[in-house]
RNA sequence: GGUCCCUUCGUCUAGUGGCCUAGGACGCCGCCCUUUCACGGCGGAAACACGGGUUCGAGUCCCGUAGGGAUCACCA
């Protein structure tokens, strides 16, 4: 059995897209299970509709989403003098053609024939004599496809699919401007790079048996094939630019962590038993093809979610705060000092437990800055407007500040004391004391709040809210 | 319309003829924990599209119907 090569072959006509990110992680995969080669090609042949933005985003939500690929990535549009070659050695050996139809004139066939509810193959010129053709006329190459038979392909996701031979069409090689289509490309491409396993998108499926021509007429082998269900939206519809699709980048802003992704986008369309939490190294153990679903899965947020809070649970604390810099600087209006990242580090456990998104830790975590006056969310400022707050809070002020030690150990027990010697619930006191201190924010145990926070920045907030 | 593919809880899925009175996860509902919030724990509602076969026995195999999807470019 030859080494694995997969590859991942987008066209670069927008961003990285989610279904096409599953596509390049199965590739990825594929290639890492069986210790080959993932390749990475852009497929920019239309040079009117590709762009280098779009391949700066393709490469850039790879790397994000940690797909590296071996070598450089490859442009398609750089081979096109191989492909043009190709073309002609099929002219040569009879399993090509010369086609002299316009445009207009094709356009004009088919819709004809659309009209009659028959196929058109665009075989206008496959029998024509030739002879008669000026010197210098224009013309594209087309294949010849063969009308008998039938061909069977072994897909490794959809089974055996056959398709009879009559429905293939003559389809282009050669554009009459003599710029390969990516149909003779692909072809080309994969046999040239020694690719053994094409895993790519269900919308390819039928396109397998117009290739597989090329192959046959080049005496190539031909590939194993592989076409994975697509993604759908949360309404069932095919998710794309105009319907819900979102470059990865945009999953990157939402605050979502790239292993979280990787994990959902797995999951979604393939299973390994019930293993839900799956980590990468436990991912390329466990992945085959066989376990890929047939059917398109819908998109769910909630599940992300929910990974991604798992993620971010288990992440360091240091990374995080790498990973919210930018957004908690913009937050809080300044950059974070020393003292404040220090202070941010040490909450981020607690306030991780109960976040879903990078946004909702830097939104909790940003009342450890020094943002004084705080402002306060609607809840907070109620729990402040009661009767003898401002009292009362006056008088834990005084109980905490004579405290010598500031640590979870004299804190609690003097807030404690205070509640008793006032004949108050704890949580009359607990609750007015959070308010204050953290204007609403989930921050988690509020003795551990106090403690990060220090004992002149929490003093300096309590007073803040017994003045006038 | 032609061709091809698909069809298990709302969603992602387990299931490869008996282990299925169909399991897990997300979401939802209830309870517990609790100074807030969340995490967590416990419990619950919730599915084999439909109709025929084959078989001692079908979610699992075959056929049909319905529904969904893909594709039919000198785009990729």
């Amino acid at each position: 059995m030859p080494k694995v090569v997969t590859r991942f072959a987008p066209s670069p006509t927008g961003f990285l897209h989610i279904g096409g990110a599953r596509t390049a992680l199965y590739n990825w995969l594929f290639a890492q299970h069986h210790g080959g080669k993932f390749l990475l090609r852009i497929e920019d042949t239309d040079r009117k509709r590709s762009s280098d933005e779009a391949i700066d985003a393709i490469l850039h939500g790879m790397k994000w989403l940690g797909l590296d690929w071996d070598g450089e990535a490859v442009s398609q549009f750089a081979q096109a003098e191989r492909h043009r070659e190709v073309a002609y050695a099929m002219l040569e050996s009879g399993h090509a053609y010369k086609c002299y139809a316009t445009p207009e004139e094709i356009a004009e066939r088919r819709d004809a024939a659309r009209a009659n509810g028959t196929s058109f193959r665009g075989d206008i010129w496959r029998d024509k004599d030739t002879t008669d053709v000026a010197e210098g006329t224009p013309f594209s190459v087309r294949i010849k496809m063969p009308r008998e038979g039938e061909v069977t392909i072994t897909d490794h996701v959809q089974g055996d699919v056959t398709v009879q031979n009559s429905e293939l069409d003559d389809m282009i090689l050669l554009r009459s401007d003599g710029t390969p289509t990516y149909m003779l490309s692909v072809c080309v491409d994969d046999h040239d790079m020694g690719v053994t396993h094409i895993i790519r998108g269900d919308d390819h499926l039928n396109n397998a048996f117009r290739q597989y021509q090329i192959y046959e007429a080049m005496g190539w082998d031909v590939p194993e094939f592989a076409h994975i269900p697509l993604i759908h939206g949360p309404d069932g519809k095919k998710l794309s630019k105009r319907h819900g699709a979102l470059g990865v980048e945009a999953y990157e802003e939402m605050g979502f962590l790239p292993e979280a992704l990787r994990n959902y986008l797995l999951r979604l369309g393939w299973s390994h038993g019930d293993e839900e939490i799956i980590s990468t190294s436990q991912a390329i153990e466990w992945f085959t093809l066989g376990n890929v679903g047939r059917s398109p899965a819908r998109f769910d947020f909630d599940k992300l979610d929910n990974l991604n809070g798992h993620y971010l649970r288990n992440t360091d604390s240091k990374r995080i705060l790498e990973l919210i810099e930018g957004t908690l600087s913009d937050a809080i209006g300044h950059a974070p000092t020393a003292e404040e990242k220090e202070k941010v580090i040490l909450s981020i456990p607690a306030v991780s437990e109960r976040a879903k998104r990078l946004p909702d830790i830097v939104d909790n975590v940003s009342c450890f800055c020094n943002i004084r006056p705080l402002a306060l969310d609607d809840k907070a400022a109620k729990t402040l407007s009661g009767d003898d707050i401002k009292t009362m809070l006056s008088g834990v002020i005084a109980q905490l500040a004579g405290l010598s030690d500031w640590t979870l150990d004299t804190i609690k027990p003097a807030i404690m004391e205070f509640a008793e010697a006032n004949e108050l619930k704890l949580g009359k006191v607990m609750q007015p004391v959070r308010a204050a201190v953290t204007g609403g924010k989930q921050t988690g145990d509020l003795i551990d709040t106090l403690v990060i926070l220090g004992k002149e920045e929490t003093l300096s907030r309590l007073a803040d809210q017994t003045a006038d």
